[in-house]
DNA sequence: GACCAATTGAACCAGTCAGTACATTTATCA
DNA sequence: TGATAAATGTACTGACTGGTTCAATTGGTC
C-alpha cells in the first residue's frame, strides 16, 4: 500500500517498512536540493544527503544512478518550476508600460522568493552548464518568458510608446540579470560593501530601480 | 641568486635547482587560479594544481598552508586587480552623463575581459563569501568605485541632469549586475536560449542596452 | 668554507567518498 | 497461494585526496 505522497517513514534500524517509491524519490530530491544548493555539486556529499534522508544511500543510486544523475534531477525540477511560473504570467490585458512593469516586478520577486533556484543556476554556470546540456528535458524546451516579453514589447512599439529596434531576448535578459544579482551576489556584496541587498528597504529600492532601468531602456 | 621574477624552472626529476621563491609563488598562484576558476573550490584538486606547476605539492603547503589558504590568496589577487582598475578611473573632467556612460562601459568591458574574476566571485558566492570574510586584506578595504559613482551622480544632480534621491551604491550595483551577468550566466543562457551573450554582436547590443538602462535610471 | 635559515623533493598516510555486492522484504498478479 | 518483479537495508571497497614526514639542497653571512 502506497503511503500518501510525500510521507516519510520513520528512521533507524527498521527491518520492516512500507513501499513508497514516490515518497522516497521526493524525499531524496528535497534533501539533495538543499545540499547541492548549499555546497555545490562537488561540495555536496552523497553520504550526507543519504543521512538526512528517511531512506538509505542505496536508494539514491537505485533511483538516480549516480551523483550527477541526482544533481540533474534536482536541476530539472528547478527549471520545471520556473517554467510553470512563466506560463502563469498573463499580461495581455494590460497596457504595454504597465505590463512590462508587472513582468519585471514578478520576475524580480520570483528570484527573491526562490533563492534555491538562483543558487542552483549559479552552480550550474560554474560547471559551464554541462548538466543542462545533458538534460533533454530542459534543453530546447525553450523558455516562454521571451515570447511574453516580445508580445508586450511589440504592442508598445506599435503604440508608439517604446522605441523600435530592440531584441526582446535582450530585454528579457536584462530583467533577469537585475533580478538574479540580488540573490546570487548577496554574499560578496554584503561583505565588500557592508550592504544586504535582500534587506526589505534595500530590496524595495532595488526593485523600483530595476523597473526604472527597464522602462528607461524602452522609452523613446 | 634569485631568477628573474616569473621565471619557471624546468620540471621532472631534478635533484638540483635554483631558489626562486617569488617565481614559485607566482607560478603556483597562476595555476591555482585557472583550476579554481574552472572547477570551484571543492572541485579543484590540489594534486592537479601541483602537477601543472613547475614545482611540487609540498611548495603549495609551504607557501599557502592549506587548500583554502591558496584559494584565499587567489581571491585576494583578483580583488587587488579590480581595485587598481577602479583607482585608474578618472572621469572628473567629463560632464556627468558622459562620465556615467564611460564608467558603465569601462565596468562592462572589465568584466568581459576578466572572466576569471567573474567566475571566482561566483564561486565565492556559492560559499557565502566565507573566504572573503576570512581575508582582512579585502574586507573593509572598501571599493572606491562607489565613490566615483557618487561623485558623478552628485555632479549630475547639481546640474539638474539626474533625478535626486538615489543611492550611489544602488547605481553602482546595477552597473555591476548588468556587467557581470554576461559572463557569469553565459553558459546557462547559451544553453537555454541558444544565445551567446559574449559573441561580438550580442555584446555590442548588450553594452549599449546597459548604458541605456543606467542613463534611463538617472534621467529626470 | 662553515654554519644556519630558507627552500625544496619524494614518498607516504590516514581519512573520505562515490559507488557496489548481496541479502531481504514487499507488492503484484495470475 | 505461489511466483516474479520491484524496492530497500547493511556492510563493504577501492580509489582518491588533503595533508605530512623526513631528509636534502641552496644561498647568504661571517
Amino acid at each position: 500500500m502506497t503511503n500518501t505522497a510525500g510521507t516519510v517513514r520513520g528512521k533507524r534500524r527498521q527491518t520492516s517498512w512500507t513501499q513508497d517509491p514516490e515518497g522516497v524519490r521526493r524525499n531524496i530530491l528535497e534533501v539533495a536540493r538543499a545540499e547541492f544548493v548549499e555546497n555545490g555539486l562537488s561540495g555536496a556529499r552523497v553520504d550526507d544527503i543519504a543521512a538526512k534522508t528517511a531512506t538509505s544511500k542505496r536508494m539514491i543510486y537505485y533511483y538516480f544512478g549516480d551523483k550527477e544523475g541526482l544533481y540533474r534531477a534536482v536541476l530539472e525540477g528547478m527549471y520545471d518550476r520556473i517554467r510553470s511560473f512563466e506560463r502563469s504570467l498573463d499580461l495581455d490585458a494590460l497596457p504595454p508600460e504597465e505590463a512590462m512593469t508587472r513582468l519585471t516586478e514578478a520576475t524580480f520577486d520570483y528570484h527573491i522568493e526562490n533563492p534555491d533556484f538562483v543558487r542552483m543556476v549559479m552552480v550550474e554556470n560554474v560547471h559551464h552548464a554541462r548538466h543542462l546540456k545533458a538534460s533533454r528535458t530542459i534543453t530546447r524546451l525553450n523558455s516562454s518568458v521571451v515570447e511574453v516579453t516580445r508580445g508586450i514589447y511589440e504592442r508598445g512599439v506599435a503604440a508608439g510608446l517604446f522605441r523600435a529596434g530592440l531584441e526582446p531576448l535582450d530585454i528579457s535578459l536584462t530583467i533577469s540579470a537585475l533580478s538574479i544579482y540580488n540573490v546570487s551576489h548577496r554574499a560578496t556584496v554584503g561583505q565588500v560593501f557592508d550592504y544586504d541587498m535582500c534587506a526589505p528597504d534595500a530590496l524595495a529600492r532595488r526593485r523600483s530601480m530595476t523597473v526604472a532601468a527597464i522602462l528607461g531602456i524602452l522609452r523613446r
